[in-house]
DNA sequence: TCGCAGTATATCTGGTAGACATGTATCTGA
DNA sequence: TCAGATACATGTCTACCAGATATACTGCGA
């Protein structure tokens, strides 16, 4: 599907605000683009031997035993920055949770206003952890630059999740008439 | 990631509202749950054949040589319900305007300008293609119990749609403001 | 000091997308 | 009528990727 890979994309991103250990790229990438983005180790560590092979990061001896932060290098800005400009790729889509709505009279309203009600709850605690990002990022002093951007991030998490949860109650109510009117 | 695969799930439900060949059923699922599903040739080819080794479809001879028709079976139908009743597969976000969009400082405002356009573009192409749908099942006379869950899958996509619409309009105006601040 | 939680690295399996290769049937316009 | 375009149809191959699993080290509290 991808033209290059996107992993490594966003392994140079992450890395172009500061060194890190595999490990804690991960951390960083679930704790900051979470809402967005994810990368498994099984990504991450393939991807930093070929970046430092390509020379777009170096390593070197991190804290512990056995560990190794990796840095980038002005090539792998270089990089960083053509990568970026390369046109996003577009994930298809694969939500199970309206595959199995979309079929919903094989499955029943009752188990159909389950699943919407999971789907309500998951946006419910989204809408959560992005408050408590977006109270992060204002507080935060350093980084001006990069403030703005991340807050444009945020506010797109706030309107998807604000919209499903509308959906959500709107469609329970719907579901709930089904039950009323005997499925 | 998936206990079991998504794919069967999708073709046992597709195959479950009408028999249908393998390109067919690509179509069907393009066109009816390509807002929220998808599905490749690579998939739908093998599903098929190992569905009918299990027993769960059938095939018979189509209509043009060496094409084949595959119709659910009895225990097919079972095995549909069970998949149904699984959890949803949740799959991980990726979305590479974002991730652009949250290292915008190194792209510059014009780029990113760009970016959410086309998203918002998008958007716009995706909420005709909704009303259109909209359209056609409110016409359709047949299928009555599963029109209610269809329409309840078309609103999910215009919630959807429309808080990327409001999303995309309210960040072109902060982008706008970054590039009239002199980036 | 024992065990547990957290840090860290690496590999393997299998699901999946998309490109590609191949061929057949039907339609359209010259 | 026939050539080429278009739609129908099947299948394979490569590479991307997630998640599970294995391994080991470290620091802390009981």
């Amino acid at each position: 599907m991808p033209r290059t890979t996107q992993t490594d994309l966003a392994v140079l991103a992450a890395l172009s605000v500061t060194p890190m250990t595999g490990y804690a790229l991960r951390e960083a990438i679930l704790d900051h683009l979470g809402a967005f983005w994810s990368e498994s180790f099984g990504q991450i560590y393939p991807a930093l031997s070929r970046l430092r092979e390509a020379g777009y990061v170096e390593a070197f001896d991190g804290e512990r035993t056995g560990s190794s932060t990796y840095r980038l290098t002005a090539s792998g800005r270089t990089q960083l920055v053509d990568l970026m400009r390369e046109a996003p790729v577009r994930t298809p889509p694969r939500n199970g949770m309206l595959l199995r709505l979309f079929f919903g009279d094989v499955l029943g309203a009752r188990a159909c206003r389950e699943l919407v009600a999971e789907y309500r709850d998951l946006a419910t605690r989204q809408l959560a952890e992005l408050a408590e990002a977006r109270r992060a990022t204002e507080a935060d002093d350093a980084g001006t630059s990069q403030r703005p951007y991340q807050l444009m991030t945020i506010s797109a998490g706030e309107h998807s999740a604000r919209a499903a949860l509308a959906w959500a109650d709107e469609t329970l109510a719907s579901l709930d008439a089904l039950v009323a009117a005997g499925r």
